[in-house]
DNA sequence: AGTCAGCGATTACACGCGTAAATAATCATT
DNA sequence: AATGATTATTTACGCGTGTAATCGCTGACT
C-alpha cells in the first residue's frame, strides 16, 4: 500500500480519466480528449499534467520532442479510496446504510434494484 | 431544493456533525464535544462556526451573553449531495455499479450482505 | 465605577487548487 | 547558423481551507 495516499484534485482528475481510458498519450492528445467535456486552455492542461507528475499520479517518457503521459496510480485503487473515504465520513464506513439511505429517498433505479439482485445472488451462492 | 449547493469543508463537516447529533449548543459544549475527535485549539472551532454562519449553513440564536449554534443545513440533504457527487464522478451516478465495486475487491461484509439482502427483499414487496 | 474574565468578531498566514500567461528549450526549416 | 514553430517549464494570482492569535465588547465582581 503506498504510504501517501496520492490526493488527485477535482481538475486533476478529469485528466486523469482521460489517461486512464487510454495512454500513453501526449499532451497534445489529452488536450484534444478533453476539449469536449472541459472548457479550459491547453495551457491550464499542461499545469495540471504537470501537477499529477509531481505528484507521481502519472509518469512521462520523452518521445523526440515531447513526452507521452500514461498513469501510475491505478484508477481501481484511486475509486476505492475515494468510496472509501465516503462511506467512513457518512456511512460508518459500511456499504448498507448507504443503499439503505438512497433506498430511502427514492433514489434507486429500476436497473439498479435488478442488479442489486442479481449481485446478491451472485454472492450468495459464490460463499 | 437550494439554488447554491452549500459547500461544507472536511473540517467544517466535523462541527456539523456535532451539532447534527444535538442542538442548539453554546461554542464551548462544540469544543468540548470536538475535544475527544479532533485535536483543534478553542480559537479554530470560533473559526469554523463562524464560517458555517456566514455561508447559512447554521444559525445562532443569542442566549444572554453568547450565542446558540443550530443547523440549518439538513443532514439528510448533505448526505445526499455528497453521496450523489461521488457516484456521479465515479459510477455513473448509479448505487448498483458501487456495490458491484466493492464485492470484487471483497470489501462487504458479511454483515453488509445480510442487510443488502433484507433491504433488497424489503423493496420488492413494496412495490 | 473600574477592572477582569469570558465570548464573539476580526485579522493572519501558508498551502492547494483552478485557471492561465510568459518563458525557455528543442527541432525543423531556410 | 539563424529563425520559427512546437512543446515543456516557470511564474502568477485570487480564493478556499486549515489553523490560529489577537482585538473588542459586555456583564460580573470588587
Amino acid at each position: 500500500m503506498p504510504a501517501e495516499p496520492i490526493q488527485i484534485s477535482e481538475a486533476e482528475s478529469a485528466v486523469m480519466a482521460v489517461l486512464w481510458r487510454r495512454s500513453p498519450l501526449a499532451a497534445e492528445e489529452v488536450v484534444a480528449a478533453l476539449d469536449k467535456s472541459q472548457d479550459w486552455q491547453e495551457a491550464t492542461i499542461k499545469t495540471l499534467l504537470n501537477r499529477l507528475l509531481k505528484k507521481q499520479a502519472i509518469r512521462a517518457e520523452k518521445d523526440g520532442r515531447r513526452y507521452l503521459y500514461s498513469p501510475l496510480l491505478v484508477r481501481a485503487d484511486w475509486v476505492q479510496s475515494q468510496s472509501e473515504g465516503l462511506l467512513d465520513r457518512l456511512f460508518g464506513g459500511r456499504v448498507a446504510p448507504l443503499v439503505a439511505h438512497f433506498s430511502e429517498r427514492r433514489k434507486l433505479s429500476r436497473k439498479d434494484i435488478t442488479e442489486l439482485k442479481r449481485l446478491i445472488a451472485e454472492i450468495d451462492d459464490e460463499n
